[in-house]
DNA sequence: GTACTATATTCGTCTATACGAATATACTCC
DNA sequence: GGAGTATATTCGTATAGACGAATATAGTAC
C-alpha cells in the first residue's frame, strides 16, 4: 500500500508525467534532450529525474559527461502493471503526443547523447511517424 | 495530463487510498464507520473525503445527519479506467484486504449510516466472507 | 595544467498539504 | 425552544515539494 502511494505521488506532478512520457518514446535520454524538448530549465528537468530515480521508477546511467535515464526495469509485477497502464493512458493524451512529435523531430536532427546510442530505426517515436 | 496529475496527487496518501479500498468494499459509508474502521480522527476523515470529492473520486450525499460518500459514477472513460486498474491493484494488497475484513465485522454488527441503506446481503465485503 | 560541457546540488522562497484540537454548522429528537 | 449527534471548517504548526539562480562536481578536449 504505501509503495502504491508511492508511485502516485511519482506521477502526481505534470512536469514528471511528461518527462515519463518521453522516457516511454526512446530507449535513453540525457537532461539537455529533455530540456530543450519540453523548454524546461536543466534544474528542474535534473530534479524530477532524481525524484523519479528514487521512486524507482526510472534507472540511470552514466556515459561520458551524459547521464542516460530509461523507464525502469520493473522490480515487481505491480511496478509492470502500473507502468503498463500509464503508457496505455498516456497513448491517447494531446500533450504526450505533442511533446513525442517534438522529440522525434529533435532525435532526427540528432540530439547530443541519444543520437550516438539508440538506432533511430529503434525509436518508437520515429517508427509512428514513419507510419503515417 | 493535468486530470491525470490530480487524479494520481489524490492516490498519492495512504489514508485516501485506504479509504478509496472501503468504499470499493460498500455501496455507500459515513464518516463515522470510517473513522472506527480506520482508527482515524473525525477530522482525518472528513478531510480526505473532501481531498477525493474535489478529485472527483468520490460522490456524497446528505442523508439527515449521515453524509453518505461512495465511489464516484465515472465522468468520462479515463477515469472509469483508473478506477477499475485501483480496484484490481487493491485486491492482492495486505493492508486493503485486512481494511475490507474490519469493515465487514463492524457492517455484520451493524454500523451506524450504512446499515440502514445497504442491506448487507449486497454488500461485497460480506458476500466474501461468507463464501469462505 | 586550462577551458569547456553536462549534470547534480545548494540556497532561499513560496505554495501545498497533513495533522489534532477546537469550533462551527446542520440536522434530529424531545 | 434546548440537548445531542454527525460532519465540516478553522486555527496553528510542521513537513514536503516546486522553482530559478547560483554553485559544485565530474568528465572531455586540448
Amino acid at each position: 500500500m504505501k509503495s502504491f502511494a508511492i508511485v502516485f505521488k511519482a506521477l502526481s506532478d505534470i512536469a514528471r508525467l511528461r518527462i515519463i512520457n518521453l522516457l516511454f518514446h526512446s530507449g535513453e535520454l540525457c537532461v539537455c534532450d529533455i530540456e530543450v524538448v519540453m523548454g524546461f530549465t536543466q534544474t528542474k528537468v535534473s530534479r524530477h529525474l532524481a525524484y523519479l530515480r528514487k521512486a524507482g521508477l526510472v534507472d540511470d546511467r552514466k556515459k561520458g559527461l551524459w547521464m542516460l535515464y530509461s523507464i525502469a526495469k520493473p522490480r515487481n509485477e505491480e511496478q509492470q502493471r502500473v507502468l503498463d497502464f500509464l503508457a496505455d493512458l498516456l497513448r491517447s493524451d494531446v500533450v504526450a503526443r505533442r511533446d513525442a512529435e517534438r522529440l522525434a523531430s529533435r532525435i532526427r536532427r540528432g540530439c547530443c547523447a541519444t543520437y550516438s546510442v539508440v538506432k533511430p530505426g529503434s525509436i518508437p517515436a520515429i517508427l509512428e511517424l514513419n507510419n503515417n
